[in-house]
Parts: structure tokens; sequence; C-alpha cells
DNA sequence: ATTAATACCAACTAAATTACTTGGGTTTAT
DNA sequence: ATAAACCCAAGTAATTTAGTTGGTATTAAT
């Protein structure tokens, strides 16, 4: 039940970008080197949060990334699911359409749903705004 | 965030053993045919919950497992935690003695801690009789 | 005593997933 | 014209998952 680097990356580099909202774009090179990563890995995870609508680019020399709206208008639970999918904890109470061979509702398939919805709660209730907030709380 | 096969598994075998707790030991054979799982593979998933304390085992024809105590002093955390182990939703986070390199409490790590809290809350609050009483509403 | 049913155990393996890397191309400010 | 960036597809090494294989040890029933 662990995060991949992509769901752990992506947070880092939304957080960063979340940062300098509304200074205008940044590069992932710089993104990169302020957390460390790989440069042409986080260029994946970009391409997947700008498909889906998280983030904005622009192409050319001092181009580069930009959130696509307010800080507080994005959740961890948007991103999450942007880049680790949908099917979690279990493809069997996932909301991508996959269904279980026995259709009833099983034992088992209960307490996952209420593990979903616990999971749910929590990303769905934290913005980038709130994590920025709570960092410069953290460090003052 | 996936769970694996062994969570899930785990999850379904040890409510088999709820239901007919206090009926003596049944076999892993049983279990799997019931679940229709792969009876080495339970076999392994058994060894570890027996390992941490969860099963008794009677060897031996007429043998088999049993609960170690009353279902409603198994909790779904317990089982998870065994065969899962400990280290959701990352590393980071982990209460397996992990630490990053960074000293530092980051943003990101904020946010992974209140996700495995929020899983904490779910997965220890439900136990295998609630499992056991939830499914005989449902199923009248 | 023999047999059948069970638990116990370690090592092997195929498939899938993860976490990248490689090697390009395209766009744009200067 | 150049350099700095985004864009894109394919390849790959390492790890993890999900088992399988092939045994041994124990015990109830006959």
């Amino acid at each position: 039940m662990r995060l991949s680097t992509k769901g752990r990356y992506g947070l880092m580099a939304m957080y960063q970008l979340a940062i300098v909202y509304g200074e205008g774009p940044i590069s992932i090179k710089s993104i990169a080197d302020e957390e460390e990563l790989s440069e042409n890995y986080l260029e994946q995870l970009f391409s997947t949060l700008k498909k889906d609508g998280l983030i904005v680019s622009s192409r050319g020399a001092y181009g580069g990334y930009m959130l696509s709206r307010h800080p507080k208008e994005i959740t961890v639970g948007d991103i999450l699911r942007s880049l680790e999918g949908d099917n979690y904890p279990a493809e069997c109470v996932s909301s991508d359409g996959f269904e279980c061979k026995k259709e009833e509702m099983c034992a088992t398939k209960l307490v996952l749903a209420k593990l979903k919805n616990g999971i749910d709660q929590v990303i769905d209730s934290i913005t980038l705004q709130d994590m920025v907030e709570e960092s410069n709380t953290i460090n003052s």
C-alpha cells in the first residue's frame, strides 16, 4: 500500500510550482535540481499532469510550467489520482470501471471500500495552498 | 497505492477463520477452495500470520488453523501490517525505523503523515467481528 | 503399523511493475 | 543563429509480485 515515486515526486514538484504561483513559468530543470530528481523522469510526470489539466506549459527559452489554477483549487487527490491512477486500494473498489468476478458485496470488499473512502477524505481535503501555508508555519 | 494480493487474500482468509471461530481448526485447503486461491500461496501468508501471533495451528490429520483470539480482538490493521508491512504510504513516514535523507519535515512528508494517519484510523477501527456482523446484516 | 490428511519449509521462477535512460524532435526569447 | 526549454516514443535494468515446485514432519483414524 505504498505510493510510487510518481506520486511522491509529483507532490514534491507540484509543491514547488505552488510556491512560485503567479510568478510565471519555471523549468523542469530547476525543480529537478531543487528536489534532486531525474529531469527526464520528471518530464514524464509533468506530461501526465498537463494532460489532466493541472499544469500548463510554455515552450522555448525561458519557458516552463505553471499551475493551471490557484493552489487552493488543486488538491493532493487531484495530483495522486492523475499520477497513480484511480485503482486504490484495490481494483474491486476502484472507480475506473473494473468489477470483480463475484458481483456480490463481500466482507472484504466492504472493508476496502471504507479504506478507499478514508484515503479520499484525506487527500481531497488537502490543497497545495494548505501545503505552502503549513510549511511556512513550521519554518517560522 | 494498491494492496497486494497478500493483504487482500489474507483478509479474505482471516474472515473465513472468523466465521468458524470456536469450532476448531480448519484446513488451508478448505479456505483455498472456498475463496478460489492457491493453496501453497495461502500457506505462505498463514506462516506470516502465525509468526505474528494472529493465528494458531494444529498439525496432522484433522488439523488446521484457528484465530489465536476472539475476532473482536483482531483488527484489519493487525492483518494488513502483518502481511504488507508497515511502510505505507511511503518509507519516510513508516514506523519501521527508516529516515529520509533530509531530516527536516518537508511539506510532502507532512501530507504523507496525514495520509498514514487516515489509513490507520480506518484499518485499526475495523475488527474481524465487525466484518462478520456487517456481512450478516447485508445477507439477511 | 499403515495410511491419509494435514501443517511446515525453502528455493525457484515467470510475469508485471517501477523507475528510470536514451535519443531524438520542436518551439521561442534573445 | 543559438541556447534554453518543452515534447515524445522507445528501450531497459532492477525490483516486486504472485505464485510454483518439491519436499519433510506430524497426527487422527483405521
